[in-house]
DNA sequence: GGGTCTTAAGAAAAAACTGTGACAACAGAT
DNA sequence: ATCTGTTGTCACAGTTTTTTCTTAAGACCC
């Protein structure tokens, strides 16, 4: 497991160094924004630890350009008390936070936690998503799917097992027109499936909750 | 999960505001004791915190008359120090007390764990609703509800021994069109049950309240 | 007994979903 | 620039499920 640390102070960066390393993750470091974006698609880390404040770029726009490329795992770290942050971090797509001062044991348990959630969840189903190569794989046999079935794979399995209706679903897939309806979206079902599933009439993975909408399952 | 929050000064209800709606609470202020009141009949808040001191009429007449009327979980906001408010509070039926100034952290561990004593009650039922996968347990075992009867369930789960009439059901299943009557009331309370009793005869869990309602047994 | 509620069955209508096909738009290759 | 295969959109037939509307017999409580 890689972690990347994007930090400014350099004695706190020290701090997770060593403890991390410890605790047997490799660590790779770095006190600027634009140097820790420039690491993450080099080292492609498992996780990426992040400082809100950063000179050069904030930790927000870090987080932005990093949601763009990927969904890695990213724990914001934030000033005491800035309850802000906490809204925004995690209406940005960061998956947890952790206030400054840390207590070392609690972001452990904060790490381990996100890194479960990531990881088994889609494994049970022998799902993997490479989503820097936007490549699926199904019981390890590559699938090539469109855009549009990738993204609503991709949006899925942002949190397996939630039920995404289609009004959630059409926002996603079709974020400007008003013009699709629910049927695209049923389409757009179909041919995961024919894709995905070993038997698409009795689909394991892409599984419909009627009268709800769609879910992946866990 | 809709909280009502009374409190005169305004700077702590923006605070108490922005940091419960960050935790996914649906949130109402208010800023008078009396205002508070009406607002609590007409929101049917999840929960309130109250402040004790307040202008007009103050936090122990307001909770009396609250209590009057539900038991809805109350927190009682308190000055630091007066000891005798926690007293006072609890033997008048308020669920927990938080001293000003608060820690925002302690708030949050105190709400959640009023919520979930006065939630627990569907456990005793043998019922648990994932609301994310719209899925239904009833004793552990999985029940699957068409979205009428998964509406009907969350509702009444919504207040577990709250009475609700046909009217409010209606209302809620059936937001639209006016030409649905009582007799589908009736008519989902009993596909409830036959889905979800064991001896539908005999219901215990979807209880008739004659000539009231339906309400959750607890 | 009279009013209210439960249980039951069934039919018609509406809604939701699956599976296909057609065609235009688009992108990459020649 | 044209060809070609892919993708997105729209449309539709056929199923299944759900909802709505009816009717009616029996239970229950005051």
């Amino acid at each position: 497991m890689r972690i990347l640390a994007i930090e400014d102070e350099s004695d706190i960066l020290e701090i997770l160094r060593s403890f991390l390393t410890s605790q047997g993750y490799e660590v790779i470091t770095t006190t600027s924004g634009i140097e820790g974006l420039r690491q993450f698609t080099e080292v492609e880390p498992d996780l990426v630890l992040l400082d809100v404040i950063l000179p050069g770029k904030n930790g927000w726009e870090v987080l932005k350009e990093i949601r763009r490329q990927s969904d890695t795992p990213v724990i914001m770290l934030t000033a005491l008390g800035r309850v802000d942050d906490k809204v925004k971090g995690l209406s940005q797509g960061a998956d947890d936070y952790i206030k400054k001062p840390f207590d070392l044991e609690e972001m452990k348990a904060r790490i381990e936690a996100v890194l479960r959630r990531y990881k088994t969840q889609l494994k049970q189903v022998g799902l993997s998503i490479d989503d820097v190569r936007k490549q699926v794989f199904v019981q390890g046999e590559t699938v090539s799917l469109s855009p549009k079935e990738y993204s609503l794979l991709k949006l899925l399995s942002s949190k397996p097992g939630k039920v995404f209706s289609s009004q959630e679903i059409l926002a996603h897939l079709w974020p400007k027109s008003t013009y699709a309806t629910s049927q695209d979206v049923q389409k757009y079902a179909y041919l995961l499936r024919k894709k995905l599933e070993e038997d698409p009439a009795h689909p394991k993975i892409v599984l419909t909750v009627r009268g709800f909408g769609y879910r992946l399952a866990v």
